[in-house]
RNA sequence: GGCGGCGUAGCUCAGCGGUAGAGCAGGGGAAUCAUAAUCCCUUGGUCGGUGGUUCAAAUCCGCCCGCCGCUACCA
């Protein structure tokens, strides 16, 4: 079972916000639980280096263009290794690898007769990279002109490469239809399909205004459009155009993880240069919202913008990455404040979770030793508590397969409120007087339950969840979805109880 | 302008034809194993408005209002 997904290859004009850190954890939680799940999966990420804005990006710090790129990739590494993101690559679009693959793309394309010479004259936004009808821009007041985005706009007339886009809009059509899960969520679906279905022109797909990009192939002065090169990341860190390296197997992605405002680049134009060049298509497709902070919009110019490794110092690695899929429906815009965030890792982490393994570990270290107690003969509401902590399984498996993340999330914590009800009604410290062995009996569902629910958290937040098993003496080959079925080692002797997560006390002044 | 989504308890949302639900917040109680954590009970809503279909409508249909997304055009 193999499971290749990605994240997009993030653009290096810019540090690393919030909004990077969203997409590279969803990602990994979803790579984590299937490697859980015992798939074998192949993760990548990386970083989109070319184009007029790096280029003027660079100029303005000063820098040659590769040094700044090479600057600004290693901050989205660092972060993602700061994050706990488990990427098995990283494919940057300067590296050669990436530009021999995207060249050797670019000639299937034109041998097929899917990419021609014309020439595109229009308003062009340097900053977004695109160009805009006139009737997007606007007019104002001091002469200039911008796009919707609010980026300046100029008239730019250049001879261009176009792809026959336009060709591939019944396939397209008919792709969807035939696969109604092809993108997600369902809402977002729809908008791609309506701008489908409103006809497709053909797309620009080289430029001359700079140089900063890969040589289009045997033509001086064209430089391949980014969006070209940046989607080809996906199979040339698969060897393409080597269909015989060791990965190539492993496209179709089954998997592209996106923003939202990037999903039509992934749903359309993605999908149609495959079928141009009659490679498989993407499985899935899911974009996911953004983040306002404190209600507003971040942006560097309010200076609102949420560095996520500051965030990581203060909190918790664990706390940001739960906090995120916990908040918001995965799919929805959510919103971050420090409350908010607080108010989870204090009610849900320390007060439901955590003090719920506390209170179990510490009954079983005074009253039975610190070893492990063998399971007793089992009770209705044993068999009750046990039965919903099995459930799990199945129903994460249904839900991160739809990237239903906060549905997953909720499960658990059903899960866990049930435990907290279940310890109550059996009141473990009352039966030690009265019925040692059913006291034993009690804390053993109840180091079973915490089990299987910190296996289940453990691709939200590996650390806490693997001290978390530790302290329920689960052995690192039984750390898996597979390994559940295992029943723990009679006699297992537990560590000293050490709480996994600490209620968050803020600074006095 | 077109297409689509949303509007349900103070907050965030689930329900999508059969007498209004969850979590958080608020109130009361129990317990004291535990990170003053937990558990139980409870206050609270004319389900945006309005017509209609139906024995029965948050739930289906029409219209209106308000937000939001995608997209187009006039100019």
């Amino acid at each position: 079972m193999r499971f290749y997904m990605t994240t997009p290859i993030f653009y290096v004009n810019g540090d690393p916000h919030i909004g990077h850190a969203y997409t590279a954890i969803a990602a990994d939680v979803l790579a984590r639980f299937k490697r859980l799940d015992g798939y074998d999966v192949h993760f990548l990420s990386g970083t989109d280096e070319h184009g007029q804005k790096v280029e003027k990006a660079a100029r303005d710090a000063g820098m040659a263009p590769q040094d700044f790129c090479d600057a600004i990739s290693a901050k989205f590494r660092d972060m993602e290794v700061r994050l706990d993101v488990s990427t098995d690559d990283f494919i940057r679009t300067t590296e050669p690898r990436h530009v021999h693959g995207v060249q050797a793309l670019w000639r299937r394309l034109r041998e097929r007769d899917q990419i021609y010479l014309g020439h595109y004259e229009g308003w062009y936004a340097v900053r977004d990279e695109d160009f805009y009808s006139a009737d997007d821009v606007t007019l104002l007041a001091d002469g200039s002109r911008v796009a919707p985005t609010g980026a300046p706009v100029e008239w730019v007339r250049e001879p261009n490469f176009l792809f026959r886009l336009s060709r591939w809009q019944d396939a397209l059509l008919q792709h969807y239809e035939e696969n109604p899960d092809f993108v997600g969520p369902p809402a977002k679906r729809n908008e791609m399909l309506s701008f489908i279905r409103g006809g497709l022109t053909d797309l620009s797909v080289s430029r001359t205004s700079f140089k900063w990009g890969i040589p289009v192939p045997d033509e001086p002065g064209h430089v391949i459009y980014v969006w070209v090169d940046a989607l080809a990341n996906y199979i040339t860190a698969l060897g393409y155009p080597d269909l015989c390296s060791s990965l190539w197997p492993r496209w179709p992605a089954d998997l592209h993880l996106v923003g939202k405002d990037i999903l039509r680049f992934h749903a359309v134009y993605w999908p149609a240069f495959l079928m141009a060049a009659g490679l498989p298509v993407p499985k899935r497709i899911f974009g996911h919202g953004w983040w306002t902070v404190e209600g507003e919009k971040m942006s560097k110019s309010v200076g609102n913008v949420i560095d996520p490794l500051s965030l990581v110092d203060r909190f918790g690695v664990d706390a940001v990455r739960f906090f995120l899929f916990r908040e918001v429906p995965f799919g929805n815009d959510g919103d971050y404040s420090e409350r908010a965030l607080i108010s989870r890792m204090n009610t849900e982490l320390a007060n439901d979770l955590g003090n719920l393994c506390q209170r179990s570990v510490s009954l079983i270290a005074r009253n039975c030793a610190g070893v492990l107690p063998d399971r007793g003969p089992l009770t209705q509401d044993d068999e009750e508590m046990l039965g919903l902590a099995d459930g799990l399984i199945g129903s994460l498996r249904e839900r991160m397969d739809r990237q239903a993340l906060h549905e997953a999330l909720e499960e658990v914590w059903k899960a866990i409120r049930a435990a907290n009800a279940y310890i109550d009604r059996q009141a473990p410290w009352a039966l030690k007087k009265t019925d040692r062995a059913r006291m034993a009996a009690v804390l053993r569902v109840l180091a079973d339950v915490i089990r299987s629910v910190a296996t289940m958290l453990s691709p939200f937040m590996p650390q806490s969840m693997a001290r978390m098993l530790d302290q329920v003496g689960v052995p690192h080959g039984l750390r898996s979805i597979a390994g559940l079925q295992t029943p723990l080692p009679e006699g297992t002797l537990l560590p000293a109880p050490q709480g996994v997560f600490p209620r968050f006390v803020e600074e006095a002044a």
